[in-house]
DNA sequence: CGTGGTTTATAAAAAATTTAATAAACTTGC
DNA sequence: GCAAGTTTATTAAATTTTTTATAAACCACG
């Protein structure tokens, strides 16, 4: 642990092998695969004694440790080694509107403890801040021995976010200081906040189908539509960390009033919201839909309809179909901007993706110049609905560079 | 030279001190005031005895030079460094439509040579690239004995490139091998190649006013419109090179037919070609303008009709107005979609910068979220038409990492 | 099944780097 | 104007790292 919690910045000899010690460690923590001493000092250019000596003080401490040898070619098998699963672990919180959920992982990134609250509800108000706190504070008290061993916990919450300084805008904006001071007074770990798409895009870029892609665009399409880009390999955060605002570009031919204050904003057309709308002014005019008569009307929630299309029902099918050929209109002018390498659709609407995809692709000829988008892979996330954890706490290996 | 030139891979001792020496080099060039021993010490990790003996070496090979003492608060005086500006040169080659002109800068940018041909016309065709290599080829033999210190040659060209691969797709496209590839073989180089808007855009990120922003767009305004992200400090080329296709973004009303094949592109409502086909319907149609009757109308070129607008033409600032309107509305959605920190406007449009700025920052807010655009400087480009070259020349410098 | 070729691992010798010590240059305060 | 404090520069001692040499492990080929 003091190996990320302490800062060495001198000249001296024990800063020298602390970065070299770090920097070791974030080349084992990036490979897929265990690495050879001969491999690692090529990297970090080190002789091999040395890098033996280094990687035996880090056995020493715990951080790494031996697995095995190694299948080559020819000459003698190399001994080859990893970073200790259990050296340390990273917490990732999901706040969203209707679901808390705290997940501990391992240097794996595999999960080793979870707890999550479906009836929770998000709400500006100190009560839920502390409900939040508390709900926290349990799940360390329940992690014992490897309380002491946290790298630091990240955090994905609803709403917008301002990563670099730790504030959040739309929820706990009540506080003094901000939401990150906040929380590390309460906690004594290091924070990191982002907002929950820009968590699932973590996610998707080091853990799914973007692992291995520069340049790509990651949308969130669940009740809101957001997006996470992608470029040269890094999160494009922006000036304030408000990039990926998806929903609120106007290329929409609509004129609903958006929450934003805006006219045109695509999430009032490309959304869980606008998929409920939409679906409600068609029955009211007496389309017919396999849905109902099980609920009424006003119960209905985009949930439901992405499950009816699934189980074939015309109008749910139809509105969906509309809902991606406007998205991937949308998308097509972000291709001509940025020239991504895949395009990940992610969100409660990949349950539908089936449905999804040719309209997304046919809105997206529409826009997109073919060069492009000739090379630009339209997939769909495997993540699953509880992946937020994950890139939440991806926060907190991504600044220690270990990710 | 040899320090750029040549690879060192190995871990051993003289591999070590190179890569030490070409971080202690990145260092000095990247500063902005020359740099005394225990700062570059502290930076590079290094005790100032061996800092000294790397320096000293430096010195010896030409490429680092003693400035003098720097002023301090107490304590003794420091010597301080810096590179040695005629240590190197770079070579920035602007190829455009109507201009071609290359450039030489020494290591601090300063342009040491320039030559161009304004009756140059771009085309297609074998002849023309053999001007263009001739051209080049004439430049470098009246660098005398400076040619055997080039570092390499950066080149931006119009059109698409794939500044990846080094292909240019739309001139000189009927080589066997890439462009880069041809001209690599005809000047033993290394060639640096990228379209004439991301040249630009490197410009105005490394020299310009974008000099000390992280996420920030630079709209190259003149005939056509193309634009240059800057996210997380690095111009965004995207999976092939491609990004910044701005002109070709959907959001226009207009259905005009684009020469890439769509209707809707904001390329044809605003830039040059648009001003001039606005202008010459509505003197058609039998507006009044300062411009006419000097000229014949289809003579009038979107330069005049820049100039008429800075002289007070009322239907040349109409239609500018106009244009910026509509610029500033597209520029709003992408500041929804990557938040950066400023826009950077340039081009040959900057001559009207007065007339442009408020009509865009107008355009602005109807479509970008109050939060994002608080914080979004508009300014106008400072680096004059003849910046290509300097900023074709940085991809250069670029490369080595020396910027 | 042994020899030659290849890669990894370890131990002693050689080289390079850091540390510590000292001198030099400069400011401030009395 | 001199002593105390601070920072840079240089030199010699101590430490660390690399180099070299040697052994071990493994494959392929005859």
């Amino acid at each position: 642990m003091e190996l990320f919690r302490t800062q060495h910045n001198g000249t001296d000899m024990e800063s020298k092998q602390f970065a070299q010690k770090r920097k070791m460690v974030a080349f084992l923590n990036k490979s897929e695969d265990p690495l050879a001493i001969p491999a690692i000092c090529r990297r970090l250019r080190l002789s091999v004694p040395t890098g033996t000596k280094l990687v035996n003080e880090l056995i020493a401490d715990g951080i790494v440790v031996e697995v095995g040898k190694m299948e080559t070619d020819n000459g003698r098998r190399p001994v080859v080694y990893k970073i200790n699963p259990e050296y340390a672990y990273t917490i990732g919180v999901e706040i969203l509107l209707k679901r808390i959920s705290v997940s501990v992982f391992n240097m794996e990134m595999v999960e080793v403890f979870q707890k999550k609250d479906n009836e929770f509800v998000l709400e500006n108000t100190p009560e839920c801040l502390s409900f939040v706190v508390d709900f926290i504070g349990q799940c360390l008290e329940e992690l014992d021995e490897k309380k002491t061993r946290v790298l630091g916990m990240g955090l994905g919450i609803t709403g917008r976010v301002n990563s670099k300084t730790g504030e959040s805008y739309n929820y706990f904006n009540f506080l003094e200081e901000t939401l990150t001071e906040h929380l590390s007074s309460k906690f004594e770990l290091p924070i990191f906040l982002d907002n929950d798409t820009h968590v699932m895009g973590m996610a998707e870029r080091f853990f799914g189908k973007a692992r291995k892609e520069k340049n790509a665009l990651i949308v969130n399409l669940s009740r809101g539509l957001g997006m996470t880009v992608i470029s040269n390999g890094k999160v494009v955060l922006g000036n304030q960390g408000f990039a990926g605002e998806f929903g609120h570009m106007q290329f929409g031919e609509s004129s609903k009033l958006c929450i934003c204050g805006k006219r045109g904003c695509l999430g009032m057309e490309v959304s869980g919201y606008a998929l409920e709308e939409n679906f409600k002014e068609y029955v009211k005019n007496g389309e017919k839909t396999l849905l109902l008569p099980e609920g009424e009307l006003r119960k209905v929630r985009y949930d439901n309809i992405l499950q009816a299309a699934r189980k074939g029902d015309a109008l749910s099918i139809a509105l969906l179909h509309d809902i991606g050929f406007k998205l991937g209109k949308a998308l097509g002018n972000v291709i001509n901007l940025l020239n991504p390498g895949s395009i990940i659709l992610g969100g409660k609407f990949v349950v539908a993706s089936d449905i999804l995809a040719d309209s997304v692709k046919s809105g997206m000829t529409h826009t997109a110049l073919s060069q492009p988008l000739r090379t630009c892979d339209l997939l769909f996330s495997e993540a699953g609905d509880e992946s937020g954890g994950k890139g939440a706490a991806a926060q907190v290996l991504y600044h220690y560079d270990l990710i």
